[in-house]
DNA sequence: TAGTGCTACCTCGCGATGCGAAGTAGCATC
DNA sequence: GATGCTACTTCGCATCGCGAGGTAGCACTA
């Protein structure tokens, strides 16, 4: 199943565009989600959105701001702590090595061309 | 804690890692082991390998020879099947597409420039 | 014969996550 | 008062990565 797949490929991904997104500046669980679900590839519902929030924050890499809005219940602002910030920074840097990574393994750095000597 | 991040995001990850991996050329377990675990990213160890391998063999993306190496076990090569090579084409042109949105998703496209009137 | 070490395979069980389903609540419209 | 949108929250299942542990063939050594 390609789904099934894909479902475990969010796994931690999700997280990152959630912080991704909240490096632009603050928002809402409700509107993260409308922003992620822009993207076909990153479609996720509230249940989906919140507990990640939820964890991002008990970690402290969120904070958070409510701002009773007159139409509907409270919305709950979150933001990027400081260290919020150095973890996004460490998750792009880990994932442009993976990146590279890949590049590696598509096109192997020519371990045998048949006869070599030295290192 | 980053490592749990790190494990969640593999999850998926590593299925294509093999995959690709096989698309170079038949090989068995312990020498894909040994090739993703030259890239520090993807160090993975036989637990990991060998539940993936076992499978993408059930769903038939994998085709396996036996072979008596007289070097210890038998060996267990696999390959490729056809559906597996256009499993391995969905799934590129999957992480091409989240590729794409993540860039999006870093740079919006400008959702609002504070006047704009068709539909 | 017994011990160590490398190759090579397989399985159990835990922890973390994504997500469908379901629930609560404020405001508006019909 | 019923429907519908906004907005947040929790429960429970399925999946996967991976440490720990196990089996087995061959080689070398003492």
């Amino acid at each position: 199943m390609i789904d099934t797949w894909i479902t475990q490929l969010r796994k931690g991904l999700l997280e990152y565009c959630v912080l991704t997104v909240l490096a632009r500046g603050e928002s809402y669980g409700y509107e993260i989600v409308a922003e992620l679900s822009r993207f076909e590839e990153f479609s996720v519902t509230e249940s989906t959105i919140y507990p990640i929030l939820a964890r991002l924050r008990q970690e402290k890499y969120l904070k958070v701001r409510d701002v009773p809005s007159g139409l509907g219940p409270t919305r709950r602002y979150f933001s990027l702590t400081a260290i919020g910030k150095v973890r996004l920074a460490e998750m792009n840097n880990h994932l442009h090595k993976i990146d590279t990574a890949i590049s590696h393994l598509k096109s192997p750095p020519r371990k045998d061309t048949g006869h070599e000597s030295d290192t």
